[in-house]
DNA sequence: TAACTAGTTTATAATCATTCTAAACTACTT
DNA sequence: AAGTAGTTTAGAATGATTATAAACTAGTTA
């Protein structure tokens, strides 16, 4: 077992989630990256496949996909419809979106500020503000 | 022919489009209205239903929806990624979106201002900015 | 260890929005 | 009146996602 496993089964137990083998690996392709890391079901088979032995089922990559947003340990993020991103970056932030490419790229909180806020509708209040650039080739 | 069936024909022939039944029925529900409109093909198709007398398909629905898209009359929303919303705010503006009704409301655009604006990646230039607010039961 | 139970995984079928297809139809031109 | 290019249409096809229900497994208890 490497360390990283022993982090992840804890990691799984403490969230109430039961460690098997194919949640330790999700973690491992999720987790084990210095940066944050954007991507879609498909996305994730496919690094499966490629770094892995063992086969897991597309249902279960679902499962568990929702299981983690459910834990709060991936966000989805909904641009150009198609289909669904995940970000193993959960705090409020902002994207670049390249309309061409498709691609996604998280911007720094820093890097943004909202000046004016707008009043929302009565009885709701405002839980989170996201923006897209939308950006192309120059 | 109403008033502005005859509208509805000089815009579609001036845009390249052919002034069919459906188109013209279609800028009717869409266009004939005091504030801007958002809507999913199927809200489009229930409208028809209830309003008309002629049938439409959904295969035309979708058409004339890119179509209209294409020739800048809508604008494609996607927020929540389920479904496309259609916009005839075609505006660079801002929405709320109630993640519990899955309602979009219309910002006005002079109601928010970006403060600080983020360095586009090496190559690429900013197109257009949006703000969702998600909001929710207070 | 053996047996139990609730939680998981899996292949497959089902669903739902959207796009494709190809045949019938129609607006506009000549 | 005929021609042709653009449109509409029903239905099939696609692709992402969700549901199903049977087989499997982790963790508990005896």
């Amino acid at each position: 077992m490497t360390n990283s496993e022993a982090i992840y089964i804890e990691k799984l137990r403490n969230s109430g989630l039961r460690p098997t083998k194919q949640r330790i690996r999700i973690c491992e392709v999720l987790f084990n990256r210095e940066k944050t890391f954007h991507f879609s079901i498909n996305d994730l088979m496919k690094i499966i496949q490629t770094k892995t032995n063992e086969k897991i089922s597309l249902a279960t990559a679902y499962n568990t996909v929702h299981a983690f947003k459910k834990k709060g340990y991936l966000k989805e993020i909904n641009i150009g419809n198609e289909i669904s991103y995940f970000d193993t970056n959960t705090q409020s932030h902002h994207h670049f979106y390249d309309n061409q490419t498709k691609e996604l790229v998280d911007i720094n909180s820093g890097d943004v500020e909202i000046k004016k806020i707008p009043t929302p509708p009565n009885g709701k209040k405002i839980i989170d503000a996201e923006i897209t650039f939308k950006i192309s080739k120059e």
